[in-house]
DNA sequence: AAGCTGACAGCAG
DNA sequence: CCTGCTGCCAGCT
């Protein structure tokens, strides 16, 4: 209970958001995208929390940097993840991203000075 | 107040 | 290529 959005989650929400369907994003990407290179440890932590905001965010949309889905224990079913992730043409075989390099989006490339 | 934990990432062996 | 250690920062006990 209580606060359950800093400033730094509620920026990780809003980068997280902006990720578009069929793409994906890491945890070390958005963390330097924010200016914290070495805050993907607190990206991750804010997605364990994401469960808590609304809107509620594409969370699924976000794994490590090799593409592996290390988040889908923490979502209401352990192969909801990649339910979410497959349902939109991303391919997955033992719990990692096949075509990662295809669908990979990159905040630091994309919402470059172009953020609303 | 002090220590532990964690949906990560980079470097060394 | 794989395994192990370290750094990082906010939240929780």
């Amino acid at each position: 209970m209580g606060k359950v959005n800093t400033s730094f989650f509620q920026k990780v929400y809003e980068v997280v958001y902006q990720i578009p369907f069929g793409r994906v994003s890491t945890y070390g990407a958005i963390a330097h995208f924010l200016g914290t290179s070495r805050g993907a440890r607190m990206v991750g932590w804010a997605m364990n929390a994401s469960h808590n905001i609304t809107p509620q965010i594409p969370a699924h949309r976000v794994v490590n940097r090799v593409g592996l889905l290390s988040g889908k224990a923490q979502f209401s079913s352990p192969n909801l993840m990649q339910q979410l992730l497959e349902n939109e043409g991303i391919k997955i075989k033992d719990d990692k991203i096949l075509n990662f390099k295809q669908v990979f989006w990159d905040p630091s490339n994309e919402l470059k000075a172009h953020n609303g």
